[in-house]
RNA sequence: GCGCCUGUAGCUCAGUGGAUAGAGCACUGGCCUCCGGAGCCAGGGGCCACAGGUUCAAAUCCUGUCAGGCGCACCA
């Protein structure tokens, strides 16, 4: 794979290196590290360098010079590595390889398969990842479904690259908007009952708290208009929430997104632990007080001021509750905590920052991703949303309407911190507009041709049993170098939290796959599958280097078998990519549509 | 006023300090006797918001300006 490849290049060039310096041809004091990447055009080569310009000032030669001296060296002394070691301008060393090298990776997809694309270099690590955390006072949006499918793709792909990721949903069942959702529920209840009602003014308006209303009146009658007002508000925020939750959970198994934590901020109350979060800040001397209140002093760790965590009134604000959760994180012994919040909330970064920096952790140790808004569109009209008034599109009318699989890669198309316009039509459509359409097509398009093959009883050879030299077209090469290409983009989508990358090079792949795949014939044609047997096999051979003028001309009556062969052999491996990175992504890789 | 994010093709956006900045949509014109046309090929389109700086090399890093979005509670 090219991980190997790359690393048998930069192996050659620090090779060269030495010698260049042994000799004492440049005089080089250290040997710089080194890198190689694929160059932007093909025609430079499989891989370039940009080692003799950064070695040009210290050896006081120009880098042309430079590049020219390791150049001469490579040809001379990796023959059997590379077919072509060019200079260029202003002092680039392209190396080409001789394209059988490329073969390999071809066997390392096959030999690993599913797992193809994961590594190890999360080495075990513990990871929380903690995302969604929507209230339980409605149910969830669009904007919701962007955090859980970011959320969830994050995970898989920290997952794939050798960390132990654990996935968690923050319960905000304790506070104001709680009491809000009672006192919401409890008029639409007395309503229902026929009793007189004031609904508050900044409660909750959305159709839903009907539904959950009569709910409660199903399940409890009448009885809650005996008791005191307060005590039933409290008791329909329960039961609301409760309610409320399942159908957030039931959403999110829809969505194909699973957690396996649902950690509870009442619990944090419960078990006194924001009382023991805020005694140990106390014991760091980081807690004053001051007006009456008690402050956090944030500020000694980059937050622009101290924040207040005990009120006059003695009760805690919502930051004495998230700094005893993210207490109660690390002390579960997490290496690393990632938090994926809705943007509106980046004002909240430097205490949270402070926060576990005052716990005696690194600021490092808490990443957040923050999520931009969606946009939601219909023909490319947009679609007006207003949460106050609950008018909003709810994530489970969108994954009605278009379908998980579209929904998860619409959401994971963009970065996640640009706003994203996400047009319901368009991901409805099933052409070539739609993108998850096109991804999925070029692997159902592959299983339609095995399966055809097997019709036509063309057996699916293993990569090591066809002739590999015959894949030596430059769009064979370069379906080749993109898969070689897998690994790398899975590592940098994980390390970088942005599965987009990983969206966008799938639509590179199935993009190449399509145009190689219109253009080159692989079975021959039914008409011809009776005259090509072992004789055809071993005439084709013979006339290798005739091949592919002749199958241009005549492809369908042309084709030889062990062409045939080669081609399905690769395009399993591409098909496998294809696959692999749908599954990163949570998204279904049909095999018919 | 302060802070964070974003300014790249008509639109929506990719772009790891490297060479001639890319894709999709839209627009124009082609390609199905045949493995799935849910596809492919070709074409026009750009002062990478602007101005400085760092560097052998800047869309990318730094500073400033402008524009848009969001946030600046003893709310959650």
């Amino acid at each position: 794979m090219e991980a190997l490849l790359q690393n048998q290049v930069i192996e050659a060039i620090s090779v060269a290196l030495g010698k260049v310096k042994e000799s004492g041809e440049l005089s080089i004091a250290t040997i710089p590290s080194i890198f190689v990447e694929p160059p932007k055009r093909p025609e430079w080569g499989d891989f370039s360098s940009n080692v003799a310009m950064t070695l040009a000032s210290q050896v006081r030669q120009s880098p042309l010079k430079v590049a020219g001296v390791l150049a001469t060296g490579l040809r001379a002394q990796f023959p059997e590595l590379f077919v072509r070691v060019d200079v260029a301008p202003p002092g680039f060393l392209n190396l080409t390889l001789h394209p059988i090298r490329w073969m390999q990776v071809l066997q390392t997809i096959q030999d690993n398969g599913s797992s193809f694309g994961v590594s190890s270099i999360g080495k075990g690590k513990r990871i929380l990842l903690e995302f969604v955390s929507a209230n339980p006072t409605g149910p969830l949006h669009v904007g919701h479904g962007r955090g859980a499918a970011l959320g969830q793709a994050i995970a898989t792909l920290l997952e794939a690259v050798g960390f132990t990721v654990s996935r968690e949903y923050y319960i905000n069942d304790a506070g104001r908007q709680l009491q809000l959702l009672g006192r919401s529920v409890y008029a639409r209840y007395r309503e229902h009952c026929g009793e007189s009602s004031t609904f508050p003014e900044d409660g909750y308006h959305g159709d839903y708290i009907k539904t959950v209303a009569e709910s409660v009146a199903r399940t409890h009658g009448r009885a809650l208009l005996d008791s005191p007002s307060d005590v039933a508000e409290t008791r329909c925020a329960q039961l609301a929430s409760q309610i409320l939750l399942d159908r957030i959970k039931e959403d999110l198994v829809t969505f194909g997104v699973d957690f396996e934590t649902w950690f509870s901020e009442t619990s944090l109350h419960s078990k006194g632990l924001i009382q023991q979060a805020l005694d140990e800040l106390r014991q760091k001397g980081l807690l004053t007080q001051e007006e009456g209140a008690w402050w956090f002093r944030s500020s000694q760790f980059g937050d622009e001021k101290d924040r207040v965590v005990q009120k006059q009134d003695g009760s805690y604000t919502y930051l004495a509750a998230d700094i005893a959760y993210h207490r109660q994180k690390l002390e579960r012994g997490f290496d690393t905590l990632i938090n994926i919040w809705g943007a509106d909330h980046h004002g909240y970064i430097p205490r949270m920052e402070a926060t576990v920096q005052a716990f005696g952790y690194a600021k490092e140790t808490l990443r957040i991703v923050l999520v931009q808004m969606v946009s939601l569109l219909r023909g490319g009209e947009k679609v007006e949303m207003s949460k106050r008034a609950g008018e909003f599109v709810t994530l489970r009318e969108v994954l009605e309407e278009v379908g998980s699989d579209a929904a998860k890669f619409f959401f994971l198309m963009r970065r996640a911190d640009t706003h994203l316009d996400f047009d319901l039509e368009l991901a409805k459509q099933q052409s070539s507009d739609n993108p998850v359409y096109y991804v999925q097509y070029a692997h159902a398009r592959l299983a339609s041709l095995f399966r055809v093959a097997q019709e036509r009883q063309v057996n699916l050879p293993a990569i090591q049993d066809v002739e590999q030299t015959l894949l030596v077209q430059d769009e064979e090469l370069g379906l080749i170098k993109t898969l070689s290409q897998y690994p790398f983009v899975v590592e940098v989508s994980a390390t970088a939290l942005e599965p987009h990358r990983l969206t966008f090079y799938l639509q590179e792949l199935a993009a190449q796959l399509h145009a190689y795949y219109n253009k080159n014939r692989v079975l021959p044609s039914v008409e011809s599958v009776g005259k090509t047997g072992d004789a055809g096999r071993s005439n084709e051979l013979e006339s290798n280097g005739k091949a592919s003028e002749l199958e241009q001309e005549h492809a369908y009556e042309c084709i030889q078998p062990a062409l045939t062969a080669a081609r399905l052999a690769l395009l399993r491996q591409v098909q496998t990519v294809i696959c692999n990175g749908l599954t990163l992504l949570g998204i279904s890789a049909p095999e018919k549509m």
